[in-house]
DNA sequence: CGGCTATTTGAGAGAAATCAAGGATAGTGG
DNA sequence: CCACTATCCTTGATTTCTCTCAAATAGCCG
C-alpha cells in the first residue's frame, strides 16, 4: 500500500511475521482460580517482605479476611493486559514475568517478580501487562478497592506501596538503559549479577544462581534473540567466568569480572 | 587481560571508546542558581498542571513561601546523577531531558519533561539521573523535606504525586518495550506520535510538532545513532508521511499511517 | 525407550553502526 | 549587517554484529 504510492521509495520492512511467536488470545482464557487457603496470613512466608509487613495485630486479621491465596501453575497467567483490574497480587512463592506484546507477537518482558513483590499495575481499570507464572506460583489476591481503603487509613501500608512503585520505576529505568545502550555481553552480565544480588549472593567469589525462566524469557527481557543469549552465555563460559551445569543453573566463577563486564568496563 | 588467559577465546569487544561523546565531569559543576522570582505561585502558568493544582488558598501561600524559581539556560544541568538530592523541581516553562551515562560515555535519555512535570527522583539521598535543560527553562524548586511534610498533611498533593510516579513508571515501561523490540521506523514513528499527543495534536490530519531537542538527544532516547535517526526521518519524508521544514520542526502529513507504523502494523 | 521441547551450534544475510565528508544553521564578533 | 566559525544535520560507503534460517544435540516426561 505504501509501496504503491511510490515504487521508487524503499518500503518499510520489518521482521518476518510468518512465524508468530506469541499470540494474544482472542478471548482471554480464564486464569487459574483454585483457592488454596483462606486467610492464610498467619503462616505466610512472604509476610515480612511485602506490604503487609507494616500491619499490626488487629489490622492483620482484617487484612486476612479480604485476601485469598491462589495457585497459578507454570505457564498460566495471573492476569492479562487489557483485562479488567480487580486485584493486586503479592507473590508468596514462585516467580512471575510481566510482559507486553506488540501486535505481531514480538514480546518485551519488563520484570521478573518473586516472593514479596506486588504486581497488578493498572490504569483506567485495566491491567497494563500480562503476568504469567514461570513456575508453579502461589499468589495472594487482594481486592484493589479493599487495598485502597487500607492505604487511606494506614500510613505504613501507604508508604510501603509507594516504595514499591518507586522500586518498579527504578528497575524500569535501569532496564531502559540496558536495552538502549548495552551490548549483549553487558546485558547478560548485568542480568546475572542482578539475579545473584537478588538471591543475596553478591560476595566476590563463586555464586550459584537458579534461572527459573527459559532462554526465550531472558531474550525477551534483554531485547535479544534466544540464539544470542545462548551464544553469549557460551562465550562467558569459555572465558571461565561462568559454569553452566545445566540450562537452568549457572555458577558465577568470577563475580568481579562479571560485574565489570556488566558496567561496560571491558 | 581476559585475552591473555586464553588467546583462543574470542575477546569481548565493545564500541570504540576513542571518542567519548559524553563525559562525566570529575567534579559536578555548579548548577544554575539564579533566582528569578520569589513566591511566584500567583502568576505561575504551570500551576494547573502540576502537583500544586490541589492546593487551597492558604496552603498555596504556604507553598509559595518555600519554593524558589530558577532559570536554567539551554545545556545547563538542573541536577546530576549522584549529586545530593535536596530539591524536587516542577518545570514551569521549557524542556528538560533526564539521562544516565555509562562509564564510557554512552548515554540513555529516559525522559523528556516539560511544563507541569515534576523531576528530582532520588534514592538514599542522591539523584538517579542527570537532568539537563534542552532550551532555556524555568523550574520551580521545592525542598524535598518541605514537600514531604506537605505530602503527609495533604491527601490531594499526595495522590497527585503518586499519580506522577505511576505515570513515570508507565512511560518507562513503554520506553522499554520500544527499546527492546521496535525497529528504527517504529521508534521514530512512536516518538513523533507521542510528541504530537503531548502537544494536543492527535487529530487525524496534519499536525506540526516542534522538536526542541537535537538529533543526538532523540538518538539517545530511542537507542539509535544520530545517523539512523536522520536517515529514518528522511525515509518517512520520502514516503510523504512527514514534511521537515527544518531540523527542529516536523509536520505530520499522515497521522493515521504514522500511528500504524508506530505500532508495527506495517 | 521414544517423542517432545528447549537449547546449542553453524552458516549466511541484512540492518544498523561506524567511518567519512559535505552542507546547512546558528551564534559571534567585527 | 555581514562574514566567520563552530556545531549540527544529512548523506554516502563500508564494516560488523546480531538476526534469521537451519540443523543437531540435550534434557525431560510419559
Amino acid at each position: 500500500m505504501l509501496e504503491s504510492l511510490d515504487a521508487r521509495v524503499e518500503p518499510f520492512k520489518k521482521s518476518d511475521t510468518s512465524v508468530i511467536r506469541f499470540k494474544r488470545p482472542a478471548v482471554n482464557p480464564p486464569a487459574a482460580r483454585r483457592i488454596v487457603v483462606d486467610a492464610p496470613c498467619l503462616t505466610c512466608n512472604a509476610q515480612k517482605q511485602s506490604i503487609c509487613a507494616g500491619l499490626k495485630e488487629g489490622e492483620m486479621e482484617e487484612f486476612a479476611r479480604i485476601v485469598r491465596t491462589r495457585l497459578v501453575k507454570a505457564g498460566q497467567s495471573v492476569y492479562r493486559e487489557f483485562e479488567e483490574a480487580k486485584y493486586f497480587f503479592t507473590i508468596v512463592t514462585g516467580e512471575v514475568r510481566l510482559a507486553n506484546l506488540l501486535d505481531d507477537g514480538r514480546r518485551q518482558v519488563t520484570a521478573f517478580n518473586s516472593t514479596g513483590d506486588i504486581i497488578g499495575d493498572h490504569q483506567k481499570g485495566y491491567y497494563l501487562s500480562d503476568a504469567e507464572a514461570i513456575c508453579d506460583t502461589v499468589v495472594c489476591q487482594i481486592p484493589i478497592k479493599a487495598l485502597d481503603s487500607f492505604v487511606e487509613d494506614l500510613p505504613a501500608v501507604r508508604s510501603a506501596l509507594v516504595a514499591k512503585i518507586k522500586d518498579e520505576a527504578n528497575n524500569l529505568r535501569r532496564l531502559a538503559i540496558l536495552l538502549g545502550r548495552k551490548t549483549p555481553v553487558e546485558k547478560i552480565a548485568s542480568f546475572l549479577v542482578n539475579r545473584a544480588q537478588k538471591a543475596g549472593l553478591s560476595f566476590n567469589g563463586t555464586a550459584e544462581i537458579n534461572l527459573t525462566m527459559g532462554r526465550s524469557d531472558i531474550a525477551d527481557f534483554l531485547g535479544l534473540t534466544i540464539e544470542t543469549v545462548s551464544r553469549t552465555i557460551t562465550r562467558l563460559k569459555n572465558h571461565g567466568i561462568l559454569e553452566v551445569p545445566n540450562a537452568h543453573s549457572i555458577i558465577i566463577k568470577d563475580m568481579v569480572e562479571l560485574e565489570s563486564l556488566a558496567e561496560g568496563e571491558k
